[in-house]
DNA sequence: CCAAAAGTGTTCTCCATACACCCATGC
DNA sequence: GCATGGGTGTATGGAGAACACTTTTGG
């Protein structure tokens, strides 16, 4: 089937840009490449489209047979198509990035994958390929969106504060915020539920926990609201 | 080659929305299929990618072979990879949209293709395959973007006038805007050149044109600055 | 009592919006 | 002279930005 027309096909392939958040540090999951080409380099996780899936589902399966990821924020990226792109042979890949609550899965990659590994993502080793480039254009996407989109919250867990979610967008945008400012801005929208609980194990003022609600966010955009920070 | 690997391999193609504008109305360029499948229908030009050339570059050579367009704004827009998109074969899409100077090429495709033709993007027929859904992404895309990227340019005419750039932002946000805000709006941007020079042939007092200035927005972006209409 | 972060209001500036009339031209 | 769009200014309200001190808690 793969040679029924009269023209070779490139090969398709997927490779997820994985981000975490953790302790006010923007996070990068890689794996070690455990085949050639390029074996023993860091890169991003990903494989080959198989010919009975989408390739929304092999950035899926990927994720989860090479990190051990799933049930996360997954959404398409860009697609990298440049003859050149892969030593060899002829490869265009469809770039997803991720974005997981890293405080719940921290275990997993380190049980189920070979070498998946959280870096600081403003200290990236080298990666094999054009994996580099495609990194900058998440970047770039994430920066994007998080300003219009409440995709932040894939990466905070289900309970947080009000200072963690400014510590998670101070870290995004890479610049401070104004605390009051951005704490007024944020609790006008009404998206977050009070949880009218305390925040523990600090040795400080403990603070109020909020929970991010799909629900009120899908109403007020139904009535035309836009979300931006 | 296309053969090396054991699984066998989704094809590859691109297709592109082409859009256009023409005396307030947003235009939409398709073809009409000469092959199985759907042969007969209206559908976005495209076809596979080859293996030697990008996959940006086999979106325009499909467009200059299909359309007789060239040198036109092109842009990746959004890859579809469902299983059962493309009837009999399993074929995933790198969608394109591209933005034509209308006036200028307007005579163009008529020579060259088979059966390109220009629909007002309200009154489009059926399409093959899920071309629909490629063209509700790519108004989508359009919509958001021109908003915050001066691409609104690409689809007028070297020389404009201002009712033209404002009747032109009517039509892709789908609302009316105010006039004076808009003209001050854009002329305190400091983007465009006043050209010195009247439209002519208008049976009506005669507007002043403009030019759109790539250098001075890119001075400007340097600078911090940020396009927004 | 000290360190560390939580929590809280006001002022000012600027930008978006709303809005109506005279002008130049071709027919 | 009339129909058609071209071209212009002002007033108001709301949102973003700047800014500093008191409170709570654990150690």
């Amino acid at each position: 089937m793969s040679c029924r027309y009269d023209r070779p096909r490139p090969g398709l392939a997927v490779d997820c840009v994985v981000f975490g958040f953790d302790e006010a540090d923007l996070k990068l999951l890689l794996v070690e490449r455990a085949m050639s080409p390029c074996q023993g380099h860091w890169a991003l996780p990903g494989g080959f489209v198989r010919i009975g899936e989408s390739v929304d589902e092999a950035a899926r399966r990927e994720l989860r047979e090479e990190t051990g990821l799933a049930g996360v924020f997954l959404e398409q990226l860009f697609t990298f198509g440049a003859v050149d792109r892969h030593p060899g042979d002829r490869v265009v890949t469809v770039a997803y990035y991720a974005l997981v609550k890293l405080a719940d899965q921290r275990t997993r990659p380190a049980t189920e994958a070979r070498a998946a590994t959280w870096f600081p993502a403003s200290k990236v080793p080298p990666l094999a390929f054009d994996h580099g480039q495609i990194l900058q254009v998440a970047l770039d996407r994430l920066r994007g969106k998080v300003r219009y989109v409440p995709i932040g919250f894939e990466l905070l867990p289900p309970k947080f504060t009000l200072s963690e979610l400014q510590h998670l967008y101070e870290a995004i945008l890479g610049r401070p915020l104004d605390k009051r400012n951005f704490r007024k801005k944020v609790l006008a929208m009404d998206l977050l539920d009070d949880l009218e609980e305390l925040q523990r194990g600090v040795r400080h003022r403990a603070a109020r926990l909020y929970g991010f609600n799909p629900r009120k966010y899908r109403r007020l955009v139904k009535q035309g609201f836009n979300f931006e920070l």
